[in-house]
DNA sequence: ATAGGGTTAG
């Protein structure tokens, strides 16, 4: 803190040798004017500053009414009377008023331009900021200043740049505007190599970079940075002990800690949220309960951790128990509700809170949404607008991106239809969203449609149609969008490769992959990254070629990551090998222990090969390890509400339509030529897995529910969370066909189309 | 007495 204040008057002293020559030279003025003018000017001079201290102390603490009040009641004011008008206006947020003063003001001076200046900067009209700046009839440092951090702020980092090189005069504020400038917007290297090329930089400047370093997670680089500091501020000790904290090493930070010469609620709070962050629930609350004083983020933090670990009696008590509660303290609450099932107290608190804000809206819609309340969701998004909250295009596209998370289909198409109606149709974010929304809700003949309507489009939105199409198993479709975006003159970025090659892979191309992965480079500039590898592996994989597969994976320039040897694992289970699935496998659970779905798939790997002992082994490894299977389950929108199953369903109100259809899809799809591939496997298996292999799983259920209630010539569209199982997948194929009907199934890793007997993903997935 | 930059915790 204390190097803070002499850093600071610093910079005050040299503000101010500016206006004290001024007043020397008023003073001048003023003396020889005495001979004509009498004493009371004089006193009328000190009452204009008198009152102007009593305007500019109304304003910081946001009385403004009573500023203005005072502003009226005056006989005599100055242009200082005027720019404390202004500024407190602006500093209130009150920019229509502040925006009057400037044009109803006499005799505008230098400092009234630059505070308007700052006013659209920080209003962020940068349009009106540059116009401004060009009207202005001169201009000292502050004005280029301002102008430079407007054009930061709001990533234009080349024009920043130039606006720096033409800059009569720089000081260390204009040198830490572009530094900012580059560390704002991510350009670490540049930033880097600006900060090489002088010395004698700012303790913010120090600060600007290392935060950069951190923020981009390069924890090493900002540590570099701290420890050539020769001066350090408090915010040096607090970001350095929040990088260690956020990085797992608590021990590092707490040695900070102990070291850093004051420690402020920042330095505490940095704390607090490490051990949180590292799920050290009672470190935190020991810490917290330590703190000297709190405030609404110490507070707000420590309720989110306990809502995170599902401790909602706890969160609750902390939330009932802290002095103020803001907006984000409310906030935290209704989502951890949300979050954890609990819609009705989330719904409660929401009724309760003193003021809303879109975020309140959007954790409420999201909640009802994911808890199969559509239209509670609805009509809440419509209760929005009522309650004066304004509907942006933020708020449609968090909501187009829950529907499209929970694959609500008609909803998002009632949003998709406000959406128009607001006007906000246009522009790239709410138009990928709707993309975005169409393809994960399995309606990608829509998702089309939105695509050709959009004026313009960006490389996001040419990605996400490419990757719909890819994920739908429509791989020609995704090869010949990829032509036209190369024809449409938008450049191919690393997504988009992504898409390709997957796209490749899903329809058996591996020539054509392989010439895209290799040319890659010289043809668009783009390195090979993991997803790239993890995509050719499978497409290998795929293809039969696991000895290409793995010496790909055996010669990638880093290490394999969990997903890669998924990919590996994936193509053993197809092709039955069972040694190369056992050793991807190991590898999986290496990375990741608490990953279920591994353990099943190895175990299947094991009984296609009959090997029934290691499926018993891996039975016990997975108790032993704690590891609990993510319980599979389906849900279908139909008739406005949102229809979930588990694996034998015994509670929905429909179940004994929904099984007696099902015994009878079974004798038809017998008499087709179906084997329930689970029956082929039941002899080595324990009574328990007998019992579950026989019910029916969710899929099934909600494929045969959907049927019986969406109208005939509608496609039924069903999301599980987890793959597909591989009977459930043949039964499928074959009801499509029984019943003439569009099967589009979301699994955990992509779309299926059964239509005829026949699915998109040729039953490879 | 009025004006410019930046960094840290939810």
């Amino acid at each position: 803190m204390r190097l803070r204040q002499v850093h600071n008057s610093s910079l005050r002293s040299l503000r101010s040798s500016n206006p004290r020559i001024t007043k020397s030279l008023d003073t001048h003025k003023h003396v020889s004017n005495e001979k004509h003018f009498n004493k009371p000017s004089l006193k009328t001079d000190s009452d204009i500053v008198k009152s102007n201290i009593a305007i500019t102390n109304y304003m910081r603490i946001g009385q403004c009414d009573s500023a203005q009040r005072l502003f009226d009641s005056l006989s005599k004011r100055s242009s200082v009377t005027w720019n404390a008008m202004i500024s407190g206006y602006l500093s209130n947020n009150r920019f229509e008023l502040a925006h009057q003063m400037f044009d109803k003001m006499p005799e505008r001076d230098l400092v009234s331009w630059n505070v308007m200046l700052s006013g659209y900067v920080k209003n962020g009209n940068l349009g009106a900021a540059k116009l401004l700046f060009d009207r202005m009839p001169e201009r000292d440092i502050v004005s280029w200043n301002s102008l430079l951090s407007g054009y930061a702020q709001n990533g234009y980092v080349d024009e920043a740049k130039m606006i720096f090189e033409r800059m009569p005069q720089k000081n260390s504020i204009s040198w830490n505007g572009l530094l900012a400038a580059y560390v704002q917007n991510g350009r670490m290297e540049d930033a880097r190599r600006l900060f090489d090329s002088k010395e004698d930089w700012a303790v913010v400047s120090w600060n600007c970079l290392m935060g950069g370093y951190v923020r981009k997670k390069r924890f090493i680089d900002a540590r570099r940075i701290f420890d050539r500091m020769v001066v350090r501020d408090e915010v040096s000790w607090n970001t350095m002990i929040s990088a260690h904290a956020q990085c797992g090493e608590l021990m590092e930070a707490q040695k900070l800690f102990d070291a850093s010469p004051k420690r402020d609620v920042f330095t505490w709070t940095a704390m607090v949220s490490g051990y949180l962050q590292n799920g050290m629930l009672d470190e935190a609350k020991k810490v917290f309960d330590e703190m000297p004083e709190k405030n609404s983020v110490s507070w707000n933090a420590m309720i989110a951790g306990y809502s995170q670990m599902k401790s909602m009696d706890m969160a609750r008590a902390l939330f009932d128990a802290m002095p103020c509660p803001n907006i984000s303290s409310w906030n935290t609450m209704i989502t951890g509700y949300a979050q954890n099932g609990d819609i009705a107290h989330a719904r409660h608190l929401f009724n309760q809170m003193p003021h809303r804000d879109s975020i309140s809206w959007a954790a409420m819609i999201a909640g009802y949404a994911q808890s199969a309340h559509s239209e509670e969701a609805l009509s809440l998004f419509v209760d929005m607008k009522r309650d004066g909250e304004r509907i942006n295009r933020s708020t449609f596209t968090c909501v187009l991106s829950t529907c499209a998370d929970i694959a609500a289909l008609e909803l998002g198409k009632q949003v998709h239809g406000r959406t128009f109606k607001a006007g906000f149709e246009s522009g790239c974010f709410v138009g990928n969203a709707l993309l975005a929304m169409y393809c994960k809700c399995g309606s990608i003949d829509e998702a089309y449609d939105v695509f050709e309507d959009m004026a313009d489009k960006d490389v996001v939105s040419w990605n996400t149609i490419l990757a719909g199409y890819a994920r739908h198993g429509f791989g020609e479709k995704a090869l010949s969008i990829f032509n036209s975006m190369k024809a449409a003159g938008v450049k191919p970025d690393e997504v988009t490769m992504v898409g390709v090659l997957s796209a490749c892979s899903h329809t058996g191309l591996v020539d054509k992959g392989s010439d895209y992965f290799y040319s890659m480079t010289r043809d668009y500039g783009i390195t090979a990254n993991a997803k790239h590898y993890t995509c050719m592996i499978d497409l290998l994989g795929r293809a039969g070629r696991l000895n290409d597969a793995k010496n790909l994976m055996k010669n990638m320039p880093f290490e394999p990551d969990a997903a890669t040897w998924g990919a590996l694992l994936g193509a053993s289970r197809i092709y039955g090998d069972t040694e190369l699935g056992e050793k991807a496998a190991q590898m999986i659970f290496q990375m990741e222990p608490d990953n279920a779905g591994m353990y099943v798939l190895l175990s299947n790997l094991y009984a296609a090969s009959g090997r029934w002992g290691d499926v018993g082994k891996m039975r016990l490894k997975m108790r032993d390890s704690g590891v609990k299977k993510v319980p599979g389950y389906s849900w279908i929108e139909a008739q406005n509400k949102i229809h979930t199953f588990s694996v034998g369903d015994a509670l929905h109100p429909q179940r004994e339509r929904i099984y007696s259809f099902l015994e009878e899809l079974d004798l038809r799809m017998k008499k087709e030529g179906y084997v329930s591939s689970t029956k082929l496997v039941l002899h080595d298996v324990e009574e328990e897995e007998k019992e579950h292999m026989l019910r029916h799983h969710s899929e099934k259920l909600a494929v045969a529910f959907g049927i019986l209630t969406i109208p005939a010539g509608r496609p039924i569209r069903v999301i599980k969370n987890l793959r597909v199982c591989a009977d459930c997948h043949t039964a499928i194929k074959y009801i499509s066909k029984i019943v003439g009907r569009v099967v589009i199934l979301r699994d955990s890793h992509r779309f299926h189309h059964f239509s005829d007997g026949l699915c998109s993903c040729g039953d490879y997935w």
